[in-house]
DNA sequence: ATGAAAGCGCTAACAG
DNA sequence: CTGTTAGCGCTTTCAT
């Protein structure tokens, strides 16, 4: 391995001289600036990233933690927040909990979390109590639906509002039996609940009782969970006539399953989804989703990291903020 | 920030001994070792990974270095590739390259690579030549389509022999125009090139000539680009009747423009994907699709990786590997 | 069984 | 403009 020194002896100059040049610091003569470059060019020097992040306690590098890529959802997150990162001088590592509560908790420890600058984080398993005693050492923004105590930043999309317009569209053209696949107990604060409120708001908006029957809980919002949910509730009441998914992965698997049970859509069963990732355009139909906003989250993730990173250490920071981004209706052909 | 001294002065200990106990080294008496622990557990202790790496010449993580995230299929690899790493006691971070010359060099300059014990790397701009001269600092597995010097470790899947399967059942079925998106020139050894050469070998076999118009080129291997490709070849000549598209990202865009043209699947055209990824199950029609034996790479990957990372420095170790990984075929809905 | 010394490669702070 | 000193937190080596 070369190393700064084996490049300043080459140089004929001091190791400093050669950080200097290296990292395009001002106070160094052409001349010598030229000789170090060709000695670094010759001898193919880079330099110990390990080592500076030692010394400097930055790394260059932000860490997007996540369950893991199973749908689209994550998979595009990653990929816009990797651009913008990009755009602010970081390069973002995408480290995997397995969704386990052992997962979460080895990837929010000190150790694991020193190895990037900052960390963007999206757990689902672990609960606020989980989290009061977590001392972090690096700036961390949360973002996805579990709750988080206020004291950290927490970005999020407008799930309530999203679903409600979701549902109320729904309930809008005909519909009177809507189905929830992904539904919770609205008794907390993740992501099944929120949209469940959100559904509950707009039968509420139209005097309709939520009929307990079309809330359908499911373990993993994958495609294969809507396929399997769809198919079951069908056998169990078949009276539904629309099916709001808190996914588009879960409404693949549902747009699958009513294709199976030979009901057109949106004819018999009208479907939205969640998220409007780019495979809504080429399902079959094509799916109507409702688009959370996510340029606009990607772009709020970044910036509330970026203030903490620059502020870090430097008093007079801004108390954490819960920033929530706007949610609109995307309409294809699965509705009417 | 709690170091290793702290730890050791709150025990009255060493700080040699408290790496000791912390690494779980023998030579430490059970009472020293449980007044190290408890003041670890007091003080909230965890180790500077950052430190050790520097020390040690060890980080604990493996990169996989990927083009982007676009399509389902590197989702996956991530996932499988990332719950092997785990049971090897690493951990997969994920880096983007954007599919970018300058993004690709950068994500494989040894800066970046250190931050890695090992790395598995998909490349897809960079030729051969852009490689004689790299120094690879860790041990690397390329993995995809994209040729490599002969000096590296190279896993990837069978191909040619996947895409003449796809091709021959199409053919074996009444398709006699077959047309192939995402095919390219056979001049290189890139994944359009591979795959059109199965494609072109099925139609040796029973005798047909490639119309080279049914050849399909296209600039990225996302649904819209599957999509685009159909309906322009409807447009220029719609005698074909089968499409295998190169990717399972493709054929779900194909079978959607094959919705839009009214045309039926598999009666009209019959359709095959490449990959088999989860949402092959869910599409309507359900896709067919080349299985490439992805536990199989993922096993190998992680196997060849292992050995290089073991045998590091040790001599001996054995020449580089061109792994291939077998294929076959996974008959669903859009094929007769 | 435990500790002291040295150093991984780099850069902040200061001196010249 | 350039160099010297010191030390980031840990672990290897060797002594006790």
């Amino acid at each position: 391995m070369v190393r700064m020194v084996d490049v300043a002896r080459q140089a004929g100059v001091s190791p400093m001289t050669v950080s200097n040049v290296v990292n395009g610091r001002p106070g160094v003569s052409p001349g010598t600036r030229a000789r170090v470059l060709a000695a670094v060019a010759e001898l193919g020097y880079e330099v110990n990233a390990t080592a500076r992040s030692l010394r400097t306690g930055r790394t260059g590098a932000v860490g997007l933690v996540l369950p893991d890529l199973e749908g689209p959802y994550h998979a595009h997150l990653f990929n816009r927040l990797a651009a913008g990162a990009e755009s602010h001088g970081w390069h973002l590592l995408l480290q995997r909990t397995g969704g386990s509560r052992e997962g979460e908790l080895a990837a929010i420890s000190p150790a694991h979390l020193r190895r990037f600058e900052g960390a963007i984080v999206n757990l689902v398993r672990l609960r606020p109590a989980d989290l009061t005693r977590l001392r972090l050492e690096i700036p961390v923004v949360f973002i996805g639906e579990s709750p988080v105590p206020r004291r950290f930043d927490h970005v999020m999309m407008d799930n309530v509002g999203g679903s409600r317009a979701a549902t109320s569209r729904l309930l809008g053209t005909g519909s009177r039996r809507v189905a929830i696949v992904g539904g919770g107990h609205e008794d907390t604060d993740d992501m099944a609940s929120l949209r469940t409120r959100g559904y509950r708001e707009a039968h509420d908006d139209v005097g309709l009782a939520v009929d307990p029957g079309l809330v359908i809980e499911v373990p993993s919002y994958s495609s294969d969970q809507g396929h399997r949910a769809v198919l079951a509730l069908h056998e169990r009441d078949p009276s539904f006539d629309a099916v709001f998914c808190v996914t588009d992965a879960l409404a693949m698997g549902a747009l699958r399953a009513l294709a199976d049970l030979g009901l057109r859509v949106p004819g018999d069963v009208q479907v939205i989804g969640f998220d409007n990732g780019p495979e809504a355009e080429f399902t079959v139909p094509r799916l109507s989703s409702v688009e959370p906003g996510n340029e606009a989250i990607t772009d709020q993730i970044l910036a509330v990291l970026q203030q903490r990173i620059r502020a870090d250490g430097a008093g007079g920071s801004r108390p954490p903020a819960t920033n929530t981004a706007g949610a609109r209706l995307v309409l294809r052909e699965s509705t009417r």
